[in-house]
DNA sequence: CATGAATGAGCTTTCATTCAT
DNA sequence: AATGAATGAAAGCTCATTCAT
């Protein structure tokens, strides 16, 4: 991510050489193993070292402390993530709205999925930190990406593109993850993958008549169509 | 929770007398405060009882690990919490769909809101713990509650039910979480709460013509209108 | 001693029981022991834990780190110095400034020379202390004995005995220090010793003229005699 | 200083080219101010590699280990006071006993006050060392000068100038030390170094009737003049 | 029954020292 | 010769859990 990260939390020193390069690597690879192989409680710097082949003291060169390294852990893939659904917002512009929110839920479903167990266990790691300023750069990324593809839409035009646009990405990401901790076996997942996006054109398309009228919440945006 | 416990979770004796009664909930209580006052890693056994008033000996008498003390913390929350639903959902019987809809997450969001250290401090504490039995059970009884409710909409009907209400809980449970993660101010959680409702209101309308068709994701939901 | 130790250095919990005050007691004997029989370096909270025959739990329940565990020793054996101290100077109330200057240089010497290896110890473990206050509150107890001393001095009284008060303590205390650090044989030792007390008494009795008279140190104390 | 270091604490090559004093001075200079500025908890090699600005490696060819770094710090320390030292005593030779006396307390103060953080610091890092040695050697030399000094007083003649030298080095020294570790304001720090003048001049001018008369300590000085 | 002192495995982190480059 | 990445023993300290009182 390109959130400067709090000073508290950034590396010791970047890796100059090709060599640290490699060992920062296996470090961080490691992590994601003992997670998955052992589970946060047993996340210790220890067992990463071991894992990845280094002592402690070399890892300790790298990340001076072990927030430091869940930290970077959650950066990279937050920052391969944002590179995905940016990309995928980039393909799809000027798309109709309904082709748009179709991709963006399958790039984000598809994305979580892939190592659904590597996503579940940086779901965990991240309480051990304060990443308040990784998920709000996050955030700011997506959000971006989502209102540039949003402009471009071909059918249409959005009065609150800014609403839409932080609401399409709550209902999204929050609906993944749920779905993530139900555990739910594929069919499930599938079927209310399909479901959201349902949800999400019915949204992009809903017509004024049926917006919610209850006090200082019926703001709504304007249909796209 | 009605969710019998995994053995290893369950509490060491039921508390019988009202004498016994009043130490769980004061753990339990403490067991709060520590959390909110000083954070999860903090939240020791020997800091829960100080502050409970009662000896670590004592405390084990009635949670035989912190595991247990944490998993009653979760079980008590959300047997409240589901409680609520229920309520709210049988007082919705025989409403429209869209009322329906809007109030349920009214009433999640309100009740995640209404003490909202209390609810982010139970979300982290959950790390502690093999929750997932937990987190079923509620699903079932919100999802049991929520068929209820749709079964008796008075303006339509709807031929896959199940699939509808498993997606409407995962879209409203996951967006309020992902809302509280972003810690957004009052004005923006208030703006995506009513465009939530709005959404969901729209998936409910949704004429079939809209739905996604890629393989597998398309046996969509009728219309209930 | 009475100093009020810093928060940060004071014992975790005063010992109630019996039991718990042997427990301190051992610890506090052990660590003599460590830094008698090891050095400061290898004055370890494990090695002090196990010679003192406890987990490094229980020390920690009273001792909230090492530096306390320091300070703790540092407070008692000054305490035990200064009763001694305080003790000499009542006895010899009343006497001639020669005889009280005799009492308080052999009164230091013999409860420094008693152990001389735990003085030793002692002297160097300070290093790894914030003992300043620990040290102003033995010098103002030692001042007060000594002015409380001086003022009954039979054969004489004194303009400014604040401050031969404070030069004598220096000297004396200082003196102590030098020769322990220099490892003398004992017959040296002894030497040195007898013509402290003779320097001493001869400043006390010393005539105005002799007094050195270069910018603003000359403000001396008359002659007692 | 010429005390010729235990083997195990001697410098690894004694540098010959101009180019390798810089680089021990550098290295001396910055333990100096790693000692100063972050204390001696803080005071690591890499440390003191890094504010010299050479690698730890070179650091290691000068010095074997962090002792040897130390010893070398407090000998070049302590070379430099002995020659202000000697050169203080051979300046009054043939004077007063009491001009004496004033000179040596004054160029030893000082020497120390004048940059007394130094000082300090020197003090503390001794404790990383067995450096009796050096302080051997250094009391050796200051006794020499002392005595050659003393020899040459114009107005007396001691039987035991052995003795009374020894006992003047170990007061002044001590007493100096014991002022610093009080940590007094410039004012009372005035004050004592008056008073100790004074009665180093009364020490040498006292008449034999003064002398304490028990057991074995009382083979004194005889008066100088 | 209730207490809380005692336990000790196990954690994070440091730092003197080596040695391949 | 110079570098600085790598080492790993060892430090200080915590905390869930037990059990004698």
């Amino acid at each position: 991510m390109d959130a400067t990260p709090p000073p508290h939390l950034s590396p010791r020193k970047r890796p100059r050489q090709a060599r640290a390069s490699v060992t920062v690597d296996a470090i961080l690879e490691a992590t994601i193993q003992v997670l998955l192989a052992e589970g946060i409680h047993r996340l210790t710097t220890t067992r990463v070292a071991r894992r990845a082949g280094v002592s402690v003291g070399t890892m300790y060169q790298y990340f001076p402390h072990k927030q430091a390294l869940i930290y970077a852990l959650n950066e990279r893939y937050l920052a391969v993530l944002a590179e995905r659904m940016e990309a995928a917002c980039k393909l799809h512009h000027g798309a109709t709205a309904a082709q748009m929110v179709e991709a963006v839920v399958n790039a984000y479903w598809d994305a979580k999925t892939e190592r659904s167990d590597v996503t579940r266990a940086l779901y965990r790691s991240a309480v051990e930190l304060d990443n308040e300023a990784l998920i709000k750069a996050f955030a700011r990324r997506m959000d971006a990406a989502m209102l540039g593809m949003l402009a471009t839409a071909s059918n249409g035009r959005n009065v609150d593109v800014q609403r839409v646009s932080a609401t399409l990405l709550a209902v999204i990401f929050g609906t993944v993850r749920n779905v993530f901790e139900q555990n739910l076996d594929e069919a499930a997942q599938a079927g209310i993958r399909g479901q959201l996006i349902l949800m999400c054109t019915a949204y992009l398309g809903a017509p004024a008549s049926l917006a919610a009228t209850r006090g200082g919440r019926d703001s709504r945006a304007r249909k796209l169509a």
